[in-house]
DNA sequence: TGACCGCAAGTGGTCTGAGGACTTACGCTG
DNA sequence: CAGCGTAAGTCCTCAGACCACTTGCGGTCA
C-alpha cells in the first residue's frame, strides 16, 4: 500500500476505532510518522485529504484535531467542489434539492413556530423591494434557509444550502432581458411559499416549494445548450 | 495567505475559470509550483486536497487531471467521511435518504421500465432465502440501487448510496435477539416496495419506500443511547 | 511489413533535514 | 492577584534528492 494511503487509513482507523472521538486531539507528527510507518510528507498528505472532507481540523501551532463529525458541517465540505460542478449536473442536483426543500417546507408549516410568519414576511419585503443581483441572491438564500432551519433537520438546510449556492453562480437576476418577469414569477413563488406556512398547511407548502424550484430548473434548463455558462467566478 | 491556501486557490481557480475543462491536464508539479509561486510540498498538499474532493485526479509517472465533475462521482467521496459520523447525525442522514429514495422510488414506478420488475423480485429472492448479515448487506444495497438508477438521477443514486453505507455498519443483521422478526419486517417492506412497483403506483411506491426506510430509523433509533454502537470496522 | 521488446524521458511519490510561525502555558514581576 | 514575557510544543513551509511508474519512441526480430 503506498505511504500516503497508509497514512490515510491509518488516521480513519484512530477515530472509527473509537480510539479519538469527535474533538479530540492526535499525538505530534513526528510521532505519528513513527506510529504509521511513513515520513512526514506522506503523513501530512494524508491529513490534508482529511481535513478536506471536514474529518479532522489542524490548528497552527496547537495541534491536529478529530473535527465535530457534525453532518452538516460536513456537508458543507461539498461546496468548494460543487461549485465547480458543470451545469448538466447542477440540474441533477437541483432535483435533489427540490425533494429536500420540499420536503422541509411542509415540516416548517407543520411546526407552527409563532415567529416565523413574520420573519419570513420581512425577508420577502425587503427581496421585493430590491433589483440588486446580488441582494437579491443574499435574500432568497436567507428566506430558503430560514424555512429549512425551521423544518428541523440541519444536515437537509446545509445539503440545500450547498446546492442553491451552486446555482447562483448562474446569474439569473442579471438587470437586462426578462429581468422583471423572472424577478415577479420567483417573488410569487415565495409568497405561495408563505401562505402556505401561514396557513399550517404542509402539504400546500410542499407544492409551493415544488414548485419554486421547479421553475428555477427551467431557467437553467434554458442555459443548458451553452458549454461554459457563467462559470463560478470565485 | 497561506502557502498551501494560495496553491489550493490557484488550481481551483483554473478549474472554475474554465481554463481547464474535465478531464484536461495540469502541468507538471514544478512548473505549477513555478506558476503558483509555492513550494512542492505546499502544491502537493493542495492537490491532496482537491483529490480528496473528487476534483483532481494524480496518476503516478502520467500527470495530474481535473476529473470528470461528475456529481454522482463527487458525492461517493463524501463515504469516507461519512462512514466516521456518529449515530446522532446518521439519523438526520437517514431522513435524506428516506426523503430522496421514496422520490425516487416513485419515479421508477412510473417509468414502466418491463425489465425492472423481474430483476427486482430475483433480487428478492435470494435475499429472502440467506440468513447471512454481510449477504443481507449486499443484496438489500442491490434491490435499493437498482430502484434509484431506475428512477434516473444518478446524483440521488450516489447520495442515497453513501448514506446506506453509513447504516449497514450499524450491523442490525446480527444473528440473535429479533433477528428473525426484523428480517421478515424488512422481507416484506422489500415486497412492497416491489408491488407498488409492479402496479405502475408512484404514489404507492413512495410510501412503501418512505415506510421501510421509516422502519430502519426506528431501528437505528433504538440503538441511540449507546455511546459507541459498533463503530465502523472498515 | 508488422508486432513485439527495451530503453529513456517525463512525471508523480516518498523521504530527509532544516528553519520559520503560531499557540499555549508556565513562571516571573509589579 | 493581574499582567506580561518567555520558552516549550506544534504545525507550516521550503529545499533537494532519489525512487517508482507511465508513456512513447525506436530498434529488433519473426
Amino acid at each position: 500500500m503506498a505511504a500516503t494511503d497508509k497514512a490515510l487509513a491509518g488516521l480513519r482507523q484512530m477515530i472509527a476505532s473509537g480510539e479519538l472521538g469527535p474533538g479530540a486531539k492526535f499525538p505530534p507528527e513526528p510521532e505519528l510518522c513513527d506510529h504509521l510507518g511513513v515520513s512526514r510528507s506522506s503523513l501530512r498528505e494524508a491529513a490534508r485529504s482529511l481535513a478536506a472532507l471536514g474529518v479532522i481540523e489542524s490548528r497552527h501551532g496547537s495541534g491536529t484535531y478529530v473535527s465535530a463529525l457534525d453532518p452538516a458541517e460536513i456537508i458543507s465540505r461539498f461546496s468548494l467542489s460543487v461549485q465547480l460542478i458543470p451545469l448538466e449536473g447542477v440540474l441533477q442536483l437541483l432535483e435533489v434539492r427540490r425533494v429536500l426543500e420540499s420536503h422541509a417546507t411542509a415540516a416548517a408549516a407543520a411546526r407552527q413556530d409563532p415567529d416565523l410568519e413574520s420573519r419570513l414576511s420581512d425577508i420577502l419585503d425587503r427581496l421585493e423591494a430590491t433589483e440588486d443581483a446580488s441582494e437579491i441572491q443574499n435574500l432568497d438564500a436567507e428566506f430558503h434557509d430560514t424555512i429549512c432551519t425551521a423544518g428541523g433537520n440541519p444536515t437537509v438546510t446545509a445539503l440545500t444550502g450547498v446546492i442553491r449556492g451552486r446555482g447562483g453562480h448562474y446569474r439569473i437576476f442579471e438587470p437586462g432581458a426578462d429581468f422583471d418577469a423572472i424577478k415577479q414569477t420567483s417573488d410569487r413563488g415565495h409568497r405561495a411559499i408563505l401562505a402556505a406556512i401561514a396557513n399550517r398547511d404542509p402539504a400546500a407548502a410542499s407544492t409551493a416549494a415544488s414548485a419554486h424550484i421547479a421553475q428555477t430548473e427551467l431557467w437553467l434548463r434554458a442555459l443548458r445548450p451553452e458549454p461554459q455558462p457563467t462559470p463560478p467566478a470565485d
